[in-house]
DNA sequence: ATGGCTCCATACTGGAGA
């Protein structure tokens, strides 16, 4: 089983790229953030025609998330990460698929640093924390994935000196993250490339992908009981070398399929 | 330190992204 997960920095601009990207590796699961997109402007059919069916939330101008499956309908369980009711965003989407529960998250930039971009970033993360907690506790198998819009540690940048004080990077962010592993919850990449610097963005300025000036801050996160099925993951850097492409590229894991 | 680029909105410019 195929899972992935792209920023594509809307939906309705990339739709070549993802359909190529699509007909190319043909994930099972495809987890989506920054669709930039009205609910009504989803393009739903686009994505049936190549197999795929999917659940969305859209916004105005901003955020949007969407799960998509080719191995059935995924079954969905919520559409905002619990905590606050008056948080409109739409950032979260949660769905479960082939006996798997998948989240699929679109953190807060947070920048700048001070401020209440950044205060909504930290409330946002400890609600995540608590649902991720609970989500645990639930014993079923889970998936976090998405634009985490964290750089969890050095390695996870190409100049992490400029990063000190960007929301990115800051220690409340870092430890976030690091409180969700405590919990329990494997970084497949990091698990399996333990020692490689590995980028998931490259921003549009400066040709940074050409210099391979980006930052790893799209993850999956495994609940344990997931971990052991991990058979591989990576980053289809190739599709942010293509015209009109996201400044994020495509993540992947592979997991062996449930034999039980 | 700044600005470089790309997208959206209802636009000839500004906000947001990271």
């Amino acid at each position: 089983m195929k899972i992935a997960t792209y920023n594509v920095n809307s939906i309705n601009a990339r739709l070549p790229i993802v359909l190529r990207w699509l007909e190319e590796t043909q994930p099972d699961v495809l987890c989506l953030q920054e669709l930039k997109a009205i609910q009504e402007n989803f393009p739903e059919e686009a994505l049936l025609n190549a197999g795929y069916q999917s659940i969305w939330h859209g916004q105005k101008s901003w955020n949007g998330v969407a799960i998509l499956s080719r191995i059935g309908q995924p079954e969905e369980i919520c559409r905002a990460l619990p905590g606050d009711p008056e948080d409109v965003h739409s950032r979260y989407i949660e769905a479960k698929i082939n006996g798997i529960i998948v989240s699929c998250l679109y953190l807060p930039n947070g920048n700048p640093v001070p401020g209440p971009k950044f205060d909504y970033k930290l409330s946002w993360l400890n609600r995540l924390l608590i649902h991720a907690q609970t989500l645990l506790d639930r014993g079923t198998p889970v998936i976090l994935a998405g634009d985490f819009n964290i750089i969890p540690t050095e390695m996870d940048a190409y100049k992490p000196e400029r990063w000190v004080n960007d929301a990115l990077f800051r220690p409340e962010s870092r430890q976030a993250f690091n409180t969700l592993t405590d919990q329990g919850w494997v970084d497949a990449i990091r698990k399996i490339y333990p020692d490689q610097t590995v980028y998931t963005f490259w921003d549009y300025f400066r040709n940074a992908f050409g210099r391979d000036a980006g930052l790893r801050i799209d993850h999956f996160l495994l609940s344990p009981d997931v971990a052991p099925r991990l058979i591989s993951a990576g980053v289809d850097r190739h599709v942010r070398g293509w015209e009109k492409t996201s400044d994020h590229a495509p993540v992947w894991v592979e997991l062996e399929n449930n034999k039980s």
